[in-house]
DNA sequence: CGCCTTGTATCGACAGACGATACAGTTATA
DNA sequence: TATAACTGTATCGTCTGTCGATACAAGGCG
């Protein structure tokens, strides 16, 4: 049941699971005279969600997340107390709180490349019909910060917050085309290569091809590479300094385009969208 | 310089600070057995850019929290090395840091509303032109978790995670028509009733007629309560039990309807919607 | 019906967080 | 230019507050 031909769906990462494929936070931690434990538990606590597809018991999250049950308890009792933990509806377990919406609101507010970039998306996505997203540049992956979808789409791909692997998206190449080739290659050395479609791009050679497509064009195109029937387009948003923040993308069906013919409409209105975002200030 | 009029604009809430006033999420914190003190005092710190419009220094953020300097200091350490915060891009000071967004990619998975709702609203969407969001019932305030916007919008005003006060917006009166009489007694008795707008409600009596009116006819309707020149319909949707978990608000501009145009088109619409969503278990 | 899992609660011991304090680097004021 | 007022960083000894062990009530399930 485990591995059979070596490409069936075993091999695929799902992308609606919480598990991205990508590691956990704590490479590590140095015990520094100025690091406290206890805040890295209670964050290795909430982060036991990250793993799981449904409510989780106390001792679930116990073990999921490396924490004693005794300490697990009071932490969990602290946070659903301060409303960053919930039960859930039917009583069975916990989930996380919706008082970690004010957090991600203060994310997003005091971002100021969301601030510049959301008018400029709105206008886009006006134009474009397609989907469109801001994902920002997190080192191995990218993380959807604002999505402005036009049609309908699977749930989990929508949600603020999902993150992809830099490696294979089209606005993480689009960023690794505005990196030195050291990290570029760091990068792709650190990145888990697992694919999520039989498309998937993870061999080191294609993908700096792909990136240095990306330098030459200015934007970059991946089919199927995520998702089954898709093609996205990315453009890089710049910081001051030069260094890319994040990206923009454009996604398509292929039941309504051709990768050529989606290039050809939407890298002009996506590199104009850029530049005006990386203008601003 | 303080009070002038009374009704000049220092009386009205600024809907793009940070402060929506609503209260501190710990009013009269127990000191249990089970209550860590030091996770509380990470997510205090972290609270701190709740009334932020900028970053804060290390200084401004141990005052805002209440916690002591070196506290503060090492609590900040923390969360910057997993990510929770991060230096502002021009290195004056702290912002929140992105790995808040996994966590809020847990709450929005987990919760099984959205995941109801979200291709509910989509539809939705399509179908009325105008921006939909879906906002949660925390006690005194609706929290929006998804926005789809369709004009041009404010920037603040588009993000996950902003939240109003349940007495005056029109998801929040829907609610309200469906808890019980005293519990809609208690909200009104505990809400700031400072106003928004010239138009904003928020004399108990007039409340009150609102509510009964949205249980008569099954929808809320505000008009300029938080926003000038926008009329918004609200439709609470239920949880299994009755009770209420939130609402679908659908916004327009006054520029482009009368508000009783706008109920006509799209109280049905909208209707429908929540009972699509209250319908599927 | 007893068994297993759920969440809740208490207590003593000692790990580890607290406040005080100091220092270096940068920006503002005299 | 001097100097004051900030930044962020770092160390240390005391004593606070957290940890693990342990126990118990309440459901759920065979």
């Amino acid at each position: 049941m485990a591995s059979s031909t070596g490409n069936g769906d075993g091999m695929l990462r799902n992308i609606v699971s919480g598990e991205n494929g990508i590691r956990d936070p704590e490479p590590d931690i140095r015990e520094d005279q100025l690091f406290v434990q206890s805040v890295a538990r209670a964050l290795q606590v909430l982060s036991a969600f990250h793993r799981s597809q449904s409510p989780l018991s106390l001792t679930a999250i116990a073990e999921a997340s490396g924490v004693g049950r005794s300490a697990a308890q009071r932490v969990v009792h602290t946070l659903q107390t301060l409303g960053y933990i919930e039960r859930d509806e039917a009583g069975r377990g916990y989930v996380p709180g919706i008082r970690l919406l004010d957090h991600t609101h203060d994310y997003l507010r005091l971002n100021p490349l969301i601030e510049r970039a959301t008018p400029v998306l709105l206008d886009l996505r006006r134009n474009a019909r397609e989907r469109i997203d801001l994902s920002l540049f997190d080192d191995l992956r990218m993380v959807y910060a604002a999505r402005m979808q036009s049609k309908r789409e699977t749930f989990f791909a929508t949600l603020v917050g999902h993150s992809v692997p830099t490696l294979c998206t089209s606005g993480g190449r689009a960023v690794m085309a505005h990196l030195p080739d050291a990290e570029v290659d760091d990068i792709i050395a650190r990145s888990d290569r697992r694919p999520f479609t039989d498309k998937t791009i993870t061999d080191p050679a294609e993908v700096w091809e792909r990136v240095l497509e990306a330098r030459q064009v200015g934007y970059a195109l991946t089919v199927e590479e995520v998702l089954v029937g898709e093609v996205a387009l990315g453009v890089a948003v710049l910081g001051p300094s030069g260094r890319p923040l994040g990206a923009i993308h454009i996604a398509g069906s292929l039941s309504e385009w051709t990768p050529t013919a989606f290039a050809e409409r939407f890298a002009p209105l996506a590199s104009e969208a850029a530049y005006a975002i990386n203008r601003v200030r």
